[in-house]
DNA sequence: CGGCTTTGACCAGCGC
DNA sequence: GCGCTGGTCAAAGCCG
């Protein structure tokens, strides 16, 4: 495809209306004159108004048709809520000519209701040209993206094939059109549903967010065939099931797949300082092995959710070879049932911090992609680190509790070592699809969470904005992910600032196994 | 007796 | 091809 032909073609199918903001949006250049007259006009107004003596141009050409460009945005834009032929006709025909200056303050006070029309033009477009300057610049980023991962070209070419039968050649302008909410005009609702869905999934992925994590138990007929070959696993099923229909479907079937692949990999891990021999996240688990690792004297326990029937999440439980207090626990895989409350906790830490580093903008500054890349980030309302690691078999998400002062997870009596708290930071994005942990609870909760902790956001979009966090994740993730971009999620955001006390204060009572004879932390108990 | 743990065996992936 | 390692299976045993 012709990029030139199809920029033509989208000027050619583009009603006149669409053409001159079209034009400004490519274009800084070509909007600045557009401004510099408002204001020029504004501005001679305002001048005359507060003089009100100098002869002024507009005051003779008040009754001259508006200029060109005042034209061609009142009438193609439909911008102006004010009728600018009816306020031409503001000075009456039958004013008494027996005072020139009553007919000079008539002439004011028409030229003075003029200026204020004339600022209010000026000011709403203004505002919309912020507006569609901004939002330009957000949809050109996430191009960016896109094009950085190699994927445009599949999109452009599934766009276009789109866009032929309504008559639209172009990609990218278009598309630019529609999303910056200029038209209001319904030609564009009907010339392109496509981009409405698109913008939907590059703009809007809220929803799309919340989709994913609907409950996915189809997967359980499927559960006897659970083998040896894990890429038939469970896990792999529930998330290929959760990508089914919600995910927006903007790339190959192998790029989704490809996207699975990496997600049903990633992990997440937390450690955390503990004398008992599992923490206790709230759910069940039964144990089904336990190894000695490489390089670590303490065995590697493995576990399974006993919650479900089918259910794929897996855990491991270790010791840290270095501090045998710290209890490492590495997650895997997505639930396929609800979660008790006090799992909910662990659910939203450990499934948001991946899916938190493992989405958004993945743009990198100087495009350099190190593999072995590894980054660690501190999450603001606590002093827990979270690291991210491509080095690993599988993208690992480390959610460091153990630099906390008041670690809760320090259990100073033994006697509490039964019970469990969890410290985890509060600022991370509810947005559960990993480690095990996205159940239909996860999308009620957030939906109400959404709203208490909205200034949480701004506390991740502040680290986000930072240039070295930012350049940093963007080369991990793409390192990581490749192409896939699952989602871009800003808006759905963990309920934690409303767990600051209860994250505190609560105790996890184990109901579980967590009384396991088999302590991973004695070597000599050790299996194979 | 059902559920869970233990543990040796098996399998797959990977590097040499 | 072989050995190493991680992960899983499943029979046997334990426990409430």
């Amino acid at each position: 495809m012709d990029p030139n032909n199809n920029n033509n073609k989208n000027m050619n199918m583009s009603p006149s209306k669409t053409i001159p903001f079209q034009v400004n949006l490519t274009s800084d250049h070509q909007n600045r004159p557009i401004i510099r007259e408002l204001d020029f006009f504004s501005q001679n107004n305002s001048n005359h108004a507060s003089t009100s003596t100098p002869p002024n141009p507009y005051i003779h050409d008040h009754y001259t048709p508006p200029s060109p460009f005042e034209m061609k945005v009142n009438t193609s834009l439909n911008l102006l809520t004010t009728n600018t032929s009816s306020d031409q006709s503001v000075v009456e025909p039958d004013i008494p000519t027996s005072s020139e200056d009553t007919r000079a303050n008539l002439e004011l006070v028409n030229l003075q209701a003029e200026l204020e029309r004339k600022k209010v033009e000026n000011h709403q477009l203004r505002n919309m040209f912020d507006e569609a300057k901004m939002n330009y610049n957000t949809l050109n980023t996430h191009f960016m993206s896109l094009m950085q991962k190699g994927k445009v070209e599949d999109c452009n070419e599934e766009q276009l094939e789109e866009d032929k039968p309504n008559g639209n050649g172009g990609v990218l302008a278009p598309r630019q059109f529609i999303d910056l909410g200029f038209a209001s005009n319904d030609s564009h609702a009907v010339e392109e549903p496509r981009s409405q869905d698109q913008s939907k999934s590059l703009v809007n992925d809220n929803e799309e967010g919340f989709k994913d994590e609907e409950l996915v138990l189809d997967h359980e007929k499927n559960e006897s065939d659970r083998g040896k070959d894990r890429n038939d696993s469970p896990s792999d099923r529930v998330i290929a099931g959760n990508n089914n229909d919600d995910v927006p479907n903007f790339s190959p079937q192998s790029s989704v797949e490809q996207a699975e692949a990496t997600m049903r990999k990633a992990r997440v891990s937390v450690r955390a300082r503990s004398e008992a021999n599992m923490i206790n996240d709230g759910c069940q688990w039964r144990k089904y092995g336990q190894k000695m690792a490489k390089g670590n004297p303490c065995p590697r326990a493995y576990y399974r959710c006993t919650m479900a029937i089918g259910c794929p999440v897996r855990k491991q439980v270790q010791r840290c070879a270095e501090d045998r207090s710290i209890l490492v626990t590495t997650y895997e895989g997505n639930h396929n049932h609800a979660l008790p409350p006090a799992a909910m906790e662990m659910v939203h830490q450990t499934s948001s911090a991946a899916k938190m580093l493992l989405s958004g903008p993945m743009t990198s500054p100087d495009g350099l992609m190190n593999p072995n890349f590894l980054t660690r980030t501190m999450f603001p309302s606590s002093s827990s680190i979270a690291t991210i690691s491509a080095s690993a078999p599988f993208p690992t998400i480390t959610l460091d509790l153990t630099q906390s002062p008041n670690n809760p997870l320090q259990f100073p009596n033994p006697k509490l070592s039964n019970q469990f708290q969890f410290p985890f930071p509060q600022t991370l994005f509810n947005q559960s699809r990993f480690s095990g942990l996205q159940t239909s609870q996860d999308i009620a909760e957030s939906s109400t969470s959404r709203q208490i902790s909205q200034n949480l956001v701004d506390k991740v979009t502040a680290i986000a904005k930072d240039p070295n966090f930012s350049a940093a994740l963007a080369a991990a993730l793409t390192s990581i992910i490749g192409a896939a971009w699952p989602n871009n999620d800003n808006s759905a955001v963990d309920n934690g600032n409303n767990t600051t006390a209860n994250n505190s204060n609560r105790n996890v009572t184990s109901s579980n196994n967590s009384n396991e004879s088999n302590d991973t932390n004695n070597p000599s108990s050790s299996g194979n």
